[in-house]
DNA sequence: GGTAGACTATGACGAACGTTATAGCCAGAG
DNA sequence: CTCTGGCTATAACGTTCGTCATAGTCTACC
């Protein structure tokens, strides 16, 4: 008992994130999810006893601490370095699924909350979002960069990055990557010169 | 007969793109297409033969020339009055849908082509992205900029505002739309000076 | 006024959906 | 050994999906 961090729970989460990433939250249904991740469709519901969502709210909430991990590692080298990170994991998602796969995150943000009610996934995309940005403008501000100037320019770049992502998947081809890159890397030298 | 303009054909088109924008190609369905734009369900089939690929192609297309007919107009006055109406106009369709709808276009670009083949739906996202960006870039030379800085800037535009599109969304706010505002304006101002 | 062809109404098809229930397995504690 | 409780296996529930077929209505021209 209390054993509860079988190596089969995250299997289901990091999949899930997978699949919502090619496909779409409501394209992604739980049984393959669970055949993704080789694990008994009941066990789905067993791990994930409030379904769907709740699934969907970790999926985001795993992708949204992998992505944070790398940036925080990164952004010791300085915003530059970081901002390099983030457009090469990105790029690397985009590249190894051969254009199939994007950011779940983003998949997530779009679907419509149909009740009147806010889906907890909705509000865990928001806040994977906050969390990225606040790491961007917190080195930006380290390196020399105004308060406010660092929080529009980490908003622009998690938001073009997501953007271009998607073009990305859209076109078959990481030219508009390559096209941001530049853009937002000069952007960040003349903000945070030091 | 030969009266194929029906204004209920491009009802159910509009009412397509507005669905999709809202929950995703894969969570609306052709019923509730066909109720919203208050037509029969054998209409959708009777005007769109090839079933739901071919009306998400349509609402595509459809949302990329409503947005182009916007831009050529207002990039007459100049690259900036191009992205100040870019920018209110998706700030308009986030508003006035609560921050339910966002755009059409990235709903489908992030939606895996599940055979081998790619979905037409998806090349009509790529297209009409391309068709943004030229319009931007086009202007951008036009008042002064370089060639390469023109396409750089144009993606990034395009990108950064389908990205904050889907943040504002999740963060049911519409402050990321004003911060990318700020960055892309001076960006703008700067690389096209006349 | 009759006939053709554009549109609508209705219902059905198999498949897949999210979710639940129940019975079985199989480790470790007593 | 027995027993408990975490995990699995299997089947079923009601619903909705995309798509198709067919019969009916309506309108515009000869």
């Amino acid at each position: 008992m209390a054993k509860s961090s079988t190596p089969s729970r995250e299997r289901i989460v990091a999949g899930a994130a997978d699949m919502i990433s090619r496909r779409g939250l409501s394209a992604t249904s739980i049984r393959e999810m669970a055949k993704h991740a080789k694990a008994p469709l009941g066990s789905t519901y067993h791990y994930f006893p409030e379904g769907k969502q709740q699934l969907a709210t970790e999926a985001v909430r795993y992708t949204g601490e992998w992505v944070a991990r790398s940036l925080r590692k990164e952004l010791e080298a300085g915003p530059a370095a970081g901002l390099k990170a983030f457009l090469d994991l990105w790029r690397k998602v985009v590249v190894d699924s051969d254009f199939h796969a994007g950011c779940p995150v983003l998949a997530v943000a779009i679907e419509e909350p149909q009740d009147g009610e806010i889906p907890p996934a909705l509000t865990a995309a928001a806040e994977v979002f906050e969390q990225w940005e606040t790491l961007l403008a917190d080195s930006l501000r380290a390196y020399g960069a105004q308060t406010e100037q660092a929080a529009q320019l980490a908003t622009l770049t998690v938001a073009a990055v997501e953007g271009t992502v998607a073009m990305c998947r859209a076109k078959r081809s990481t030219e508009p990557l390559d096209r941001i890159a530049e853009q937002l890397l000069v952007l960040i030298a003349a903000a945070a010169p030091k």
